[in-house]
DNA sequence: TTCGTTCACTTATTCGTATAGGTATTTATT
DNA sequence: AATAAATACCTATACGAATAAGTGAACGAA
């Protein structure tokens, strides 16, 4: 920057007024434009570290997450994240800690020493976490998880609403006898989707039938198995709300060792639209997309809320509705 | 730091000495122990900006990409880069570009302001790509891509390499007459497949036949006609070498539908080891594995060693080849 | 004519750390 | 005993920006 003052003959805070158009004063746009011309005649570039070291603020917010980085769908919390950041001139800082405690300890002061102005903590599906204590210095918003004293502002899916639509866009096209493939764990996901798929049942005025809902492992694998059982029960159902995609995928496949088309013999939805199996399958499948740009955008945005002192750092927990996705499989 | 310093009655420099060991610098073991207290009991974190500022290094790596952060197997790229950085005690800041220019120039610049040491620029599949002017400022090295003039180091995977591997564990199993779907772009992995399918096929005194080699879009749709296709003409193909995994779900459909089942009538092998697929088709696919994690990595180390002046930044162009993961589909 | 403003800058200082260059004190060497 | 060399620190300064606090000139109002 003095480079610069000199070869425009002024001084070094001039050259600073200039580039950052401070308020309350004032410079002759003749010396503008010669502070300009030097700039570019030299190639100067400010030196962001320098700048964040005098103004006390950093302009980074740290992204720690599990894996979300590799995996795909989960990838647009970052990209919504990313770009509501981008926005508001901040930038992120991504550490993957592929869940080993110390790596995400060591992470964490990193990015402290960084001069974070906060941290988003993202992790790879729905569920309970327990923080590294040093998060507790710096404002932080929780992405896609909670921890279980509900301390922490988080924003995740709302899996009940989620499970709720699925199940009324089958009933909406007459379907009465629904069967779920369900999850094992007792992960939020699991649980209120179940709900969601109870409560618009109890709407419908159908019975809950338990002999309608399996339980198995979330992938082809769990779907192939869940379709080929509810299939064959007394009274099948006509109709299958899948956990997840890859449940769905497994379940074509068990459909069509049973000879059964989609969606003419059986209907079959999805939950995640995760690009590679939804919209590719034979027949496509309909389902349920997870909100997770929205999710990324709105932590980011929480935040930066949070650490300009315009919002508490409250115990909110945010749930964004998901939407459906028709295609050709109900 | 003064703070640290004033509580264990030191200078400030004596604190800094302390917590980095400087060399040629003797402290007592009694000053530094109560310089450590001191630093515990303020939870004193050094501040990395001033500490870049004063040392002149970032110990930070620009990590741009098209998409990568969100497509599932390149994010390993990303993971192998990180993983390596942190080795070195360097961090990746990563931008996302989504391929608009503009995003990628602002981008750019931002990270030199940033003071980043070198910039890794990756892409989501092996093509050729335009820079960023600014790019030029800074050590670069590309990811999976290449610029025309190759006037930059990058890493790709060995696509000729990948698709006589591929090919000669058909052959391996027996198999004369070998289907190959392949892409449509003229991209390195289409034509380095093709290049390494005609080598083995060649090595095993098997004359090419132009008809066992179709074009479709490298996705679901493409490998179902490419199989209805191939498996139609006379005197078919008994295995099928699809360009990707994706391709190869697609020909499974295709397969299926005429009744032919894989391996038994039809061997098939794909290409990207795909977690959500290959693992969890019915068989399970044989596929080659694209060196992602190694790419990264490779990257990361280069790129160090151009910055610390170890290695000229030339026109290398580092090849690394794609494993066979054998499961049941041959 | 004088004094207060505004304008268009400049000078001096600060952020938090690293390091070059001292300076007392102790230890070793001749 | 005198001198040299370690030892264990401290003082002063620099990194590259931002900003508070001047300063001289031009202008306006009383």
């Amino acid at each position: 920057m003095s480079d610069v003052a000199k070869l425009a003959g002024v001084s070094q805070p001039t050259v600073s007024y200039v580039m950052n158009n401070t308020p309350n004063v004032t410079i002759l746009e003749e010396t503008k434009t010669r502070v300009r011309a030097a700039i570019k005649k030299l190639g100067y570039r400010r030196n962001a570290m320098a700048q964040s070291l005098r103004s006390q603020r950093s302009d980074i917010i740290g992204f720690i997450t599990d894996e979300i980085a590799i995996t795909p769908h989960a990838g647009r919390i970052f990209e919504g994240a990313q770009d509501a950041a981008w926005k508001n001139g901040k930038i992120l800082l991504l550490v993957n800690t592929k869940r080993q405690p110390d790596l995400e300890q060591t992470a964490t002061e990193m990015l402290l020493e960084r001069q974070v102005e906060g941290i988003l903590y993202a992790t790879m599906y729905h569920h309970a976490v327990e923080l590294p204590v040093a998060l507790r210095d710096v404002p932080t918003v929780l992405l896609d998880c909670f921890v279980e004293d509900h301390s922490l502002p988080s924003v995740v899916p709302d899996e009940l609403e989620g499970g709720y639509t699925a199940t009324r866009a089958l009933l909406a096209k007459g379907h009465r006898r629904i069967g779920f493939i369900n999850n094992t764990d007792p992960i939020p996901a699991t649980l209120g989707r179940l709900e969601g798929y109870k409560k618009a049942l109890s709407e419908a005025k159908i019975r809950f039938d338990k002999n309608l809902v399996t339980h198995d492992l979330s992938e082809q694998g769990g779907g192939y198995r869940g379709a080929l059982h509810l299939m064959q029960i007394s009274n099948p159902p006509t109709a299958l709300f899948c956990f997840n995609d890859r449940v769905a995928m497994g379940a074509y496949d068990g459909l069509r060792k049973l000879n059964l088309r989609v969606p003419d013999d059986v209907a079959v939805i999805g939950f995640d639209n995760q690009e590679i199996i939804a919209g590719h399958l034979f027949p496509p499948l309909s389902t349920m997309e997870l909100p997770h740009y929205k999710m990324g955008a709105w932590a980011v945005n929480q935040l930066i809320q949070i650490s300009e002192g315009k919002t508490r750092a409250g115990p909110i927990q945010h749930k964004i509705r998901c939407e459906l996705v028709e295609r050709a499989s109900i």
